[in-house]
DNA sequence: GCGTTTTCTTGAATGAGTCAAGTAAGGACG
DNA sequence: CGTCCTTACTTGACTCATTCAAGAAAACGC
């Protein structure tokens, strides 16, 4: 695990530090977590580390393509390790929890706008919106 | 204009108040303004508007569907008047700008994710990220 | 090891958005 | 038209995620 994540960042370019390695750990174990989250994680490992060094952490990675930031309207950002299936994400908008979805109509037509005003299009991102089943229950 | 936002207020049980037609004129001319911007706005008619009555408006109007909020990550909160028509938003990654997109699909795709979690979805958004035509040239 | 560069620590600042208490305005009803 | 109750606005303080800045520490190529 450590070991891979290792090797991830050595091919991007960035340097092997103890806070990056236990940033990507614990959004591994803990994916759409946000940052205080993640800080709560990383410090069960490294109780020193200050909280700039994990929004710095975050930023590099997401920087780095390694993370992907997710930031639902009214909620702070999140996290989870990319990966490459294009998936999306359902949102409660009572608890804001979050979930994944894989993509529904494929990958290709996710990325066609049909009237893009002159924007480069490089990606679609999908956020449904809906009521969880804790609180759809309650 | 002011006398279709009266009319619309009223059958939303809303109040009709000066900072809200004004609200909402302001969003109308300028869509996808964000909060300051619409603060901005208000004040060439109502100098004396405090920005706390612009948050109130924007959020009760919001709730009563009269306006969409959209919020695109690390973008501050911004507004549009709510059309049936189901669009989308292409944002500009460098500079933030945005701009309308119909649906690729049609609507009821949009509303179909493949496996929902036992979500109750009731609503698709999606945000295409790219390059404007301002930001490619430079 | 040594030195350069990147990253982390510390501490303060920014800014969108919210909270709370009191005043003012809307509008139903007589 | 005037009264009264309710909803909305004003004022001012406050929260909290995120960023900025300067110096100390760690990574890693040589």
């Amino acid at each position: 695990m450590t070991h891979t994540h290792d090797q991830a960042l050595r091919s991007s370019g960035l340097r092997v530090t103890k806070p990056r390695l236990a940033v990507l750990d614990a959004i591994g174990s803990r994916p759409h977590a946000d940052t205080n989250g993640v800080l709560a994680a990383v410090r069960v490992e490294l109780p020193a580390v200050s909280h700039q060094a994990v929004y710095d952490c975050l930023n590099a990675l997401t920087e780095a393509g390694m993370l992907r930031r997710i930031q639902p309207a009214g909620s702070v950002a999140r996290y989870e390790l990319r990966v490459g299936d294009n998936h999306h994400h359902v949102v409660c908008r009572t608890c804001g929890a979050v979930a994944d979805v894989d993509c529904s109509v494929g990958d290709a037509p996710c990325l066609t706008a049909s009237e893009h005003h002159g924007f480069e299009i490089d990606e679609a991102e999908v956020v449904y919106w809906g009521t969880c089943p804790d609180c759809s229950t309650a």
